[in-house]
DNA sequence: AATATGATTAGATTTTTGTCAAATCATTTA
DNA sequence: TAAATGATTTGACAAAAATCTAATCATATT
């Protein structure tokens, strides 16, 4: 199973989000704020073990928000400052939206055709609107954009799909996907 | 214990942030950017089962991100807008951020005077700086603002403290503390 | 060189979080 | 009214995270 890097890219965004995920790591980020400070120090100040600490900095360090710098033998943290300027909607949102927005709707409406469709006919025609819709949407598509069709040829279409050609007629017009004038009907591009 | 309003909002902080820190919850909040949607549809795309997105849903709807509104018997979830917007220092930052300051220095201080001092007298000089000058801005309280005073003077005050008070007046002049000349010394306010 | 001090790592334990199956609710369609 | 469907809750289990103690490192002081 090889990771794709908007995979690996998401993990990370997370991965900033989780380090700021806890109220140590808050409190720490605010001393660190007032001024520089090494481990020890917070230790004392939050009433914790160092090594606790060493891994809270250690997380803050790795996501990016923290740097370590070498004073004597001490280890002092300071902010990269830039990071925290950056509004949340910039790292919770993706490289490349659309494509998110594609294999989405994709997999719903699949899902619904896999459960209304049996060999190729339509079992049912679905009660809710949301499923009809996308029952309705894929079943436009057996007509062409710009012909003209009789109301005979339209069943003719449909009832290779189901027998309630009636119904299904109404539903296209009702939801604006086919439009009908004096018995003849014509499908809408959307 | 009763806790104060500013823990419980470093709580409150803490828990968007945690509400963000997963990939599963970041694609949610990405799919509803895209456009409103309910559970179910999340479910299927993210192939997971209704109850876990109700989870995530809940999260991220306490967390104030997301908004639900009924439509039909669906849930259709929204970005809550404002929200996203916001720098992460804006949700980092505690509302008094002087107050966590004072507090703070105070704490590391105290630990390093309370392990120096037994019985009101300097046990030992701190070898190291960060220490030493904890106990030096101590010592130099000793001494009024203002006034000068002799070296004898200097001696006597400092004695009641350690029997070196060479070094001690050594350190308070090359920290910048007091000042010397021409045998007179005084306390520099900082 | 020996000692002291702060930082980090490793291992163990406790707590929190993520996931699902099953049960329950609420709403809508038949 | 009965059946269908989506949402939520509960309980159980697995996975991840937080904290500590003890051990190890690195640097500085004596």
């Amino acid at each position: 199973m090889s990771e794709t890097t908007a995979e690996k890219d998401l993990e990370k965004r997370a991965q900033l989000f989780k380090a700021l995920g806890h109220p140590v790591r808050l409190l720490i980020l605010n001393l660190i704020h007032a001024k520089p400070r090494h481990g020890e120090e917070l230790a004392a100040i939050l009433n914790l073990k160092p090594a606790t600490i060493s891994h809270h900095l250690a997380q803050l360090t790795n996501a990016g928000l923290l740097q370590a710098e070498k004073d004597q033998y001490y280890q002092m943290y300071s902010l990269v400052k830039g990071v925290l300027e950056r509004p949340l909607s910039d790292i919770i949102r993706l490289p490349q939206p659309d494509l998110t927005a594609e294999v989405t709707v994709d997999a719903y409406q699949q899902k619904v055709l896999k459960a209304f469709f049996k060999r190729g006919r339509l079992v049912q025609i679905p009660a809710q609107l949301k499923k009809r819709q996308v029952i309705l949407e894929r079943l436009v598509q057996e007509f062409e954009p710009g012909r003209q069709y009789t109301e005979r040829e339209v069943n003719h279409i449909l009832l290779d799909f189901h027998e309630d050609v009636a119904s299904l007629r109404r539903y296209m017009i009702e939801t604006k996907l086919m439009q009908r004038e004096r018995g003849i009907y014509w499908r809408i591009d959307s």
